[in-house]
DNA sequence: CCGGTTGCTTGAATCGTTTCAAGTCAGACA
DNA sequence: TGTCTGACTTGAAACGATTCAAGCAACCGG
């Protein structure tokens, strides 16, 4: 019962087998040479190793061959709903690959991003994924990694230089089709709560509702415009929402829409109209971006222009297995950029405008 | 540029400070023979470590010390809003520790389970931490791990035998504290939706809302009381709220308040509530279980019985730590199973009785 | 009967560290 | 002068796999 279990070693499906250690390793491996084992001698081998149970050593193999069949995840902020899915997206595809993800947490923190980095480093991950914020412009990350050849990639953010591949959301589409939604609805008043300054997607967002609203001959109201400061902290976007919401409010400027930056804004911002006894979507409509899992939960139901967060983080695992298998041939690899296309999730939180007729009808 | 970067080895700095890899090796990992090193070495050594940028192979060290600084996370399923904060505590616990998480995730299906357990052996993780549901009674689990001497704890579920720590909720305190709740706002037609039978939680929870009516002579209409169906779907929770809420106002049976299983069925019921033209929490309160991290931003915000997740996540870490502890200095060590206290917290979502009086105040 | 093929298998080096038993050396003591 | 203490330091053997160059038969054609 308490007896310590003694590893099964290679050597032991060699022993049982009859054949040499480096047979073994062809055969379990099914390396190149592998072709010229015979049949019989691959089965006798193989069942040995079932009956004994071997299970390779992934540390040993991996100071021989380099191959650790580990990649490391990094996370702003797990705590962020964006970034479930992403991840999900990324254990995914790891898994039908056969590589082990090592989670870390940056917890949004430039000093906690290192260390962890070092720590995968010394783990030898042999690629790196980022699901990052605006903190992650870091030089050591482009030298370091393309130094030591691992590929990686960030989703959600782009990388200066060309060693970093990245897969973000096309924001200006999005910012697009948030606003001709509102427009469709016969929304005219739109109060828009930009992004932070320093976050990469909020610039584009913005491009987007403006060149949509140029198009239509839209005027957007200065004064219903208002921007999320650059703040770290984790429910940031729902406080700002619910504090920007509110100051519009007080300043009695009349808006039927909220175009909010993303999804926990959209939610502060019904916070707030709730509790002014404004009801969504009868007095207001409310739309986010993201579409993180929570808003197809709320009441009501948030209209939102979804980013295919899942298959985000697929995209990149799929991006630096490919630059590891590359690596491997010592073929030429290049990184790229992809941005995807999202999508309008029309729920409860949009409404025609009182009295206008709903033009997407 | 391109240029493939060579490891810096021990060898390295051993050449490079004039010793030898051995002494090179006691001073970087302050071994016990360190003491006998003379500080000018020492010195020497840690100088020509941190200049040629060294960092050791975790790999080869393990090699040797049998020691691979991982630990596994395996959970049921990450897109349940109720791992974020556990798998939240675990990160933050095994950082501090200086262990890397490997993280598996299940997806609620029992033969991912086993081959992410395959992978976290061949990794050679010292310890595994589970979060679990119902799917997760596995005499593999047990067997392979304790014979193989890797310590392991569960969060969310209890293992028969006396080989793997828990954690947990106190479930029966955590139901009798939301009746207690509802009780005292006056509400005394209250529907139950009970949790699946094959979950571990459901039981006690209901045995705490029991005792507690029991308690205060409060019958509990039994026509008022329904039980979620053994389902592993990801918002099964949410459906089945949404059903269930239904199913009861179609029979137009009186109730003013719902206890739903967890945050996710509350939300469900929330939503049918609504959609019926019913007032939350006017016209009937609901209360949760979980604190799931939407609880504070959904519209109303949800009054629900709060687990306390990252701490959980935590202890589980430290009682595996003590167990790598225990096994490296062969010391004794036993497992151990707690129960954690919930904690009620009260939102917008629930509110006295129509008529009646507030009794909390 | 020899040299060359073909088909299959393996010896031995290697990866980067850790771990002891065993070394060296200077000075103290007898 | 010889021996004995420390006080430091290190040689060399693991750990468990991978990888080639090389080995061994057996067979074939001439």
């Amino acid at each position: 019962m308490s007896g310590k279990v003694k590893m099964v070693t290679m050597r032991d499906v060699a022993q049982a087998s009859g054949f040499s250690p480096a047979t073994v390793s062809i055969v379990l491996n099914n390396a190149p040479l592998a072709r010229y084992i015979a049949p019989a001698t691959k089965k006798r081998i193989e069942d040995a190793a079932k009956k004994l149970g071997y299970r390779p050593n992934a540390m040993a193999r991996f100071l021989r061959s380099r191959r650790s069949q580990t990649v490391g995840v990094m996370i702003f902020d797990i705590t962020d709903p964006f970034c479930t899915p992403v991840l999900r997206g990324i254990e995914n595809a790891l898994y039908q690959s056969s590589y082990v993800p090592i989670f870390a947490d940056a917890h949004n923190q430039r000093t906690r991003f290192e260390r962890y980095l070092e720590m995968l480093l010394e783990h030898h991950v042999e690629a790196l994924i980022v699901v990052a914020n605006w903190l992650f412009v870091d030089i050591q990350l482009l030298a370091d990694l393309s130094k030591r050849n691992i590929t990686a990639a960030t989703i959600g953010w782009e990388v200066p230089g060309d060693s970093v591949s990245s897969v973000m959301v096309d924001n200006e589409a999005g910012g697009r089709l948030a606003l001709e939604h509102l427009h469709h609805l016969g929304h005219r008043k739109i109060a828009v709560i930009r992004g932070p300054k320093m976050l990469i997607d909020s610039g584009p967002r913005w491009k987007g509702i403006q060149k949509f609203a140029n198009s239509v001959g839209l005027e957007m109201d200065p004064s219903l415009v208002v921007q999320l400061p650059d703040e770290l902290e984790a429910n940031s976007g729902f406080d700002g929402g619910y504090r920007f919401t509110e100051e519009l409010l007080e300043r009695k400027k009349k808006f039927t829409a909220v175009l909010a930056f993303d999804d926990l804004t959209a939610f502060g911002a019904i916070r707030a109209l709730t509790k002014a006894g404004i009801k969504v979507p009868e007095q207001c409509s409310v739309v986010g971006f993201d579409d993180v899992p929570l808003s197809a939960l709320s009441a009501p139901s948030l209209t939102t222009v979804r980013q295919p967060l899942e298959a985000m983080g697929n995209l990149a695992v799929n991006l630096v297995v490919e630059g590891i298998k590359a690596g491997l041939e010592k073929r030429d690899w290049s990184i790229s950029r992809h941005k995807m296309t999202p999508e309008l999730v029309i729920r409860d939180s949009t409404k025609a405008v009182e009295g206008g007729k709903d033009l997407t009808k």
